[in-house]
DNA sequence: TTGAAAGCGCTAACAG
DNA sequence: CTGTTAGCGCTTTCAA
């Protein structure tokens, strides 16, 4: 059938190892010999197998990405950064998408089986305790995107100081009664985002209160979703009414930015002429609603997982290391504050 | 170090061949023997090795899709379907983000190494001649996407027609001086869509005239990108004074168009009052912007690929199957028809 | 139904 | 520098 290292070898008179080293450019072969194989391969058209290559290797160039909702733009951009420098090692990339926690745990338990993978990135979840170990024991790289864990690599974004950021941003610009809409605080992000909004307050004198925070849980993603803002931003102008009414919102993402947009809109409220807004994200959607957003540097954390990947591997007993990004602010037309029109982003 | 069949086998008291058996739940084990083979390998807490079981089957489970700018909403929606498809078949996605052509081509070879994948999705490029042959000779099922070669599996969109249904909209509308923005005619899909805006116009008695065609080739995907929209959308309005003055205009894609509204706002035009618009695709930001779009079945055309993949894998003699999908409208705003807001989507 | 044995195609250690 | 040999861990005949 196929043309294998015996067929190579015999056609060169050499012996299958000499072939082999040929293959892996392995210093020990003369010019002349290796001219020779490199001629007949050539001839044969010879296609090395990739399945006994990874057998006798025990490499499989290969890695996992564990995504959860993977069309949102957040993910994609990750994944460019991630597939560009996948390229560029010779890696293949698997794609694991997740709809559901329980298709989680089965791409864990896929990507530990012997021989599949040599490493794993995981993105934006909690890692089942359960795999810790597991991890640990085949000494499996894993490298955990958006999310955190003392015993592995991470690469996250400072959610908390982001906030502190975003909400500093409206307080600059006049605003004291400002709100926040808020996601799930099942969620770690959604806790950190809120956190940083409070402490931005504090720090202005500015009292926080719980009034003023509104969550939506419907919807998917535990209320990072349009439907979810539309309907806290519609609670809130329901609600807002007076001598202090809210001038301002941070919003915990810009997804749901998009919802609130649509629900002022409707109930004829102005942004940001009646109500300012940051949000926190900048997703491809941000751009083209002009919101003033916290821009996550995605592409480059992509790059980043797959370094740290590289680097664990070889280098399995290093300590575990993270980093975390600082968000930075990019102002457009939501939050009001004047910038020239070249500066819009 | 990690246990094998042998272990198993020794363990259990039985010969590898049978443990070989029980794992693949070949008929012919005696149910006591597989109870106790299957206890074994819970009790050792065994895990097949993958490439061992690849190198032997010569099956690998796993696929590869070629993808241009996967970054592209249109792409992440088909992959989303390829994906969940996938996930049920039990497959491995390999995912190959093409930055340039000669990516491409790396990507075709390395798709095609012995024992490294099952099949191969190409996606909205050209197949190169060259590669037509070498996926017959290897038989390694390939299916375009968004493509098309008289020798493959194909799944498309009538570009032809949809560029048609989209102009006869804006004619049923009461436009008769309609032009189009369109991206570079290299392209099969520009070059398709331009003929179905011609055939549109001819059938309606209306002159079909070069000068109202207006093309951009600046930036990246062939002048499909937003700069190229928004250049020909200011070059459009430019010129754009007089009697028979354009009231409608059909651009080729959605992302052209978000450029296009950005250079129509810039200048005082309004949309639709001033413009018409209609264009092709219905990617994200065509919701959010409320352009009436002519809407591709994305996911469907994903799960689609796949099927056809698994299909041909089971039969590699059938002769190639090609799928056109119509795309349909969908009204909003832009094109100036009066909706029902319920209606708007 | 089952065990033994022969590959699958390659890498790598070991002698020369 | 090079040939030989022994695996890598599994699937699959082929007898029994």
């Amino acid at each position: 059938m196929s043309v294998t290292i015996y067929d190579l070898a015999r056609e060169a008179g050499v012996g299958i190892g000499t072939v082999s080293r040929c293959l892996n450019n392995h210093p020990s072969v003369s010019a002349e010999t290796r001219a020779k194989v490199l001629e007949v391969i050539k001839r044969l058209s010879y296609q090395p197998h990739a399945s006994a290559q990874r057998l006798a290797s025990k490499k499989t160039n290969t890695i996992s990405a564990i995504i959860p909702f993977f069309t949102n733009y957040f993910f994609i951009q990750v994944l460019q950064g991630v597939q560009d420098k996948a390229a560029e090692f010779g890696f293949d990339l698997i794609l694991y998408g997740v709809n559901n926690t329980s298709q989680a745990e089965y791409y864990l338990r896929r990507s530990l089986h012997r021989g599949h993978v040599d490493g794993v990135m995981f993105f934006s979840m909690k890692l089942p305790e359960s795999y810790v170990q597991k991890f640990q024991q085949i000494r499996l790289p894993l490298v955990l995107v958006d999310a955190y864990h003392p015993e592995f690599d991470s690469i996250s974004v400072k959610n908390l100081e982001g906030a502190t950021m975003a909400t500093r941003h409206l307080l600059k610009l006049g605003h004291t009664n400002i709100a926040m809409i808020n996601a799930s605080l099942a969620t770690q992000p959604a806790r950190d985002r809120m956190e940083g909004y409070r402490i931005a307050l504090e720090e202005a004198d500015v009292p926080f209160r719980n009034d003023r925070v509104f969550i939506s849980e419907i919807g998917k993603q535990d209320g990072f979703n349009r439907e979810a803002g539309r309907a806290s931003m519609e609670d809130l102008i329901g609600k807002n009414s007076g001598k202090d009414r809210v001038t301002a919102v941070f919003i915990a993402s810009d997804v749901q930015s998009m919802g609130a947009l649509e629900g002022a809109a409707e109930l004829g409220v102005r942004v940001p002429e009646d109500l300012a807004i940051v949000s926190f994200d900048d997703i491809e959607l941000a751009q083209h609603a002009q919101l003033t957003t916290m821009r996550q540097p995605m592409y480059e954390m992509g790059v980043l997982a797959l370094e740290k990947l590289t680097t664990r591997m070889k280098n399995p007993d290093a300590p575990p290391s993270q980093t975390t990004f600082l968000p930075s602010l990019v102002v457009r037309r939501s939050c009001g504050a004047r910038v020239p029109s070249e500066q819009l982003v």
